[in-house]
DNA sequence: AAGACTTTGTGAAAACCTGCACGAGCGCCT
DNA sequence: AGGCGCTCGTGCAGGTTTTCACAAAGTCTT
């Protein structure tokens, strides 16, 4: 059996790993060879039992009394993330956002090369955004095929993104991102995940909400004590 | 007692009122004006039971027989969302992603609208992204008290990101969407959200890693089994 | 070499979340 | 009015995630 797939990760455990292989880049760029699950956990700001058993699923690395070799342990998240290789992805709508992700130099700096940016606009096809030529949606297929494409962002308007991915599908994309407010449906094995933007805000909002409701509470409390005691 | 701080809505709650608002406002622009916890669970992709209980923490406001009333129960939401009125927000970061989350029409679309874009940059500021004048970052505070703003977004590079935040909070925000790939320490009490775009991607990677594991794990049992039975 | 000290890996408890199943309440029909 | 059919609200069981606590396993000092 493959090592890698020794043992599925808990999503929850899997969500986590991201940070903490960036984490280990950036201590590696000052120099540190070794770093204890207390000092990684303090980096990211979580607790250290929950990140030893983070790292003990994919298996054991940390020395006892020493802690985890800081470049080993990298090479093994990334190996389990599957980032040891380069990816190359695709982006579907050449909007606001779609531009502004293909532009977007965090996805190569982590491992993820853009080859295609789509759309069905006649006036955005030819136009180039981050260093890509925009094609007709048309063309999606055939890029996906001849540079073996397995993951898509979709940063289209709703009316048009379950028909994107579709397309997406039919040309063999297996992970999509979706930055399209809109539950979407894929047939089973291909994965899904969404980043809600104004979603987030609102979440926020609920919290910011909260500490006016609860002021407000104090307050109200405050004066019909004084009416009260009047 | 203020009746949206009745209760505190569980965090894994929390995170779908947005989604089930907004596909409330989709079947509202069809003219449905009543909608059952299971049709709501179908257009949601989850689960009735989980639908019924997370809207059960806003209230009883479902009628048993017929369902929930569409502009009632999207009220109750976006009361306690704290989105039935506007929010004002600022963008920290007029690079790339803030120029594209500046010009997204999804947030002033659901209740966010952008009072101010800063930079430290002085070939960004005067330039207009999302109808605003970009400001240097030393304006924020003075907008932040004048406009009542209590949430922002921060797109800075990460080099600046710390400092930023730093400003946000001592400007007054209490809720900040982070969208730089750093873990940010802010003082108890503010509310920190974080979207790592190339995290999400990493995620991704691992799933279609493990079907490449998996494929390749089949082969090598079929090419043992040929050299067993050769 | 032994003892002190450090840090991992993990069982077990606690907290949280999900999904089922069903009682309770409502509208409609006769 | 009473019975029937529908759908909510929720107790409970099962699952997942987090946290605690500690034995095991290593280093370092003397």
């Amino acid at each position: 059996m493959s090592v890698s797939s020794r043992r599925k990760i808990p999503e929850a455990a899997l969500i986590r790993l991201p940070m903490y292989l960036r984490l280990l880049g950036e201590v590696t760029a000052q120099g540190v060879s070794h770093i204890s699950s207390d000092q990684l956990a303090e980096l990211a700001a979580v607790n250290a039992a929950k990140v030893r058993k983070d790292l003990s699923y994919l298996g054991s690395y940390g020395v006892r009394g020493v802690g985890y070799e800081v470049a080993f342990l990298s090479y093994q998240i990334q190996r389990e993330l599957g980032v040891n290789h380069e990816w190359p992805i695709v982006i579907v709508g050449a909007g606001n956002l779609g531009q502004a992700l293909a532009n977007y130099g965090g996805f190569v700096e982590r491992g993820f090369g853009l080859v295609g940016v789509f759309d069905t606009d006649p006036s955005k096809i030819g136009t180039h955004v981050g260093g890509i030529c925009v094609q007709h949606l048309d063309e999606l297929s055939e890029v996906v095929q001849t540079r073996g494409v397995s993951i898509g962002v979709l940063a289209t308007p709703a009316a048009t993104a379950q028909e994107a991915v579709n397309r997406l599908v039919r040309a063999g994309v297996g992970s999509i991102l979706n930055f399209v407010p809109m539950v979407l449906s894929v047939p089973r094995g291909v994965h899904i995940s969404k980043v809600d933007l104004a979603g987030e805000l609102q979440i926020l909002s609920y919290y910011e909400q909260q500490k006016v409701n609860s002021l407000s509470h104090i307050q109200a409390t405050t004066t019909s004590s004084r009416v009260v005691s009047a």
